[in-house]
DNA sequence: CTGCATCCACTTTGATACTG
DNA sequence: CAGTATCAAAGTGGATGCAG
């Protein structure tokens, strides 16, 4: 099981050494909400084989990207999380995954929406949206992520926040909105959005996540 | 000949549908030092099969990436280029190659330098050098690179400058001046640059090469 | 049940040879 | 020069097995 190298002395043969077989940077992605068991990577990842999963996990855990960790609860087991060296993709995840959100048409049928993906998907059309701040929570089909935006910037987590002054209810179509196509109104009227409580969390949503524009 | 996709409807999975495959990103990497033919980069990406080589470009065509462009010179037949698309791809690839930068070790047996992992390197490690500015033509074994540093930023074009101030002669150890490991002075002494003409190229230099400090 | 390992059909890659 | 053809080796996808 050698390194299937490049044959060049050059950072980025480097970089796709370890990140560029299939799979690879998709776990690193879905390590960024937090550490994840093997169950849980296989079902954000699905359709992956657990074979893969499994070789994979352990290619990025001897290339320092990933680390085992113990964990307690639900039950005694093991996680994986990120280590220093595999947080630091944050920014080559963000600037692939913004090439991409670019220019990515509709869904294709049976295509899915995990939390991880839509956690990428906002970290990849944030862009600071001036002095506004606030929280809100977001809700596509079963998925709910929790929103911040302040002076340091973008946070996000998955589940509910506590006492939200804002929940959004979003359809996957909520990319015509991020990217311009439609405005607040017409995406409140065609059912893409739908705002509970404080109505100025869609205006800071539409302010923070915007693509291409 | 279908997509091999990931399932999930996300930017960086999108992304990697195309640009995940083997060899894919560093024929992009190639092409940004502007066309080249079939030959060349089957020489610059030496040891890549031939015959990934012509998929991959075919591949990277149908998805908009590479362009086909008749040439003359020096003989009447093709050239690949990047597209728009192709060419939005610079950060992304300056990312991951800045990733890849800051953790690779030493040259292994066998790996070379090619121009345009040269230039990708220097990309990479680019930070504007202040209020500094001026050419530099640079030397890594029998490969000549223009660099040209400006308030627009940084240029590169491959061959040598008509009448450079300075010129760097450098062996791949130049990577630690880059990093840091040696001081200017340092490297002259052990060999690792020789520098002729205005020695202020080389303050220039180290100002704006400059990785993980 | 979770966390993988094993097996097998299939696809991709690597190396070399070959053609217009 | 610019690819295609061929074939072995390695990787992937999908199903199943099995230990803790």
């Amino acid at each position: 099981m050698a390194i299937r190298g490049y044959g060049q002395y050059c950072g980025l043969s480097r970089a796709l050494e370890v990140l560029g077989e299939r799979w690879g940077l998709l776990i690193v992605r879905d390590l960024f909400s937090g550490p994840h068991r093997f169950g849980e990577l296989e079902h954000s990842l699905a359709p992956i084989p657990t074979s893969v999963l499994a070789t994979r996990l352990k290619d990025l855990e001897k290339a320092g990207i990933v680390e085992r960790i113990p964990v307690t609860i639900p039950r005694r087991g093991t996680a994986y999380t990120l280590t220093e060296d595999g947080m630091a993709l944050e920014p080559t995840l963000v600037a692939l995954g913004r090439w991409g959100a670019e220019r990515m048409g509709d869904p294709r049928p049976g295509e899915s929406v995990t939390p991880e993906s839509l956690a990428m998907a906002l970290r990849t059309t944030y862009t600071k949206p001036g002095a506004m701040e606030g929280a809100i929570e977001l809700h596509l089909a079963d998925i709910v992520l929790g929103i911040r935006i302040d002076g340091d910037g973008l946070h996000l987590a998955p589940g509910p926040l506590t006492d939200p002054p804002t929940v959004l209810r979003v359809t996957p179509d909520i990319k015509r909105l991020i990217v311009g196509e439609l405005t607040q109104d017409e995406s409140r009227a065609q059912g893409i959005v739908d705002v509970e409580g404080d109505p100025v969390g869609l205006d800071l949503f539409a302010a923070a996540f915007t693509l291409g524009a």
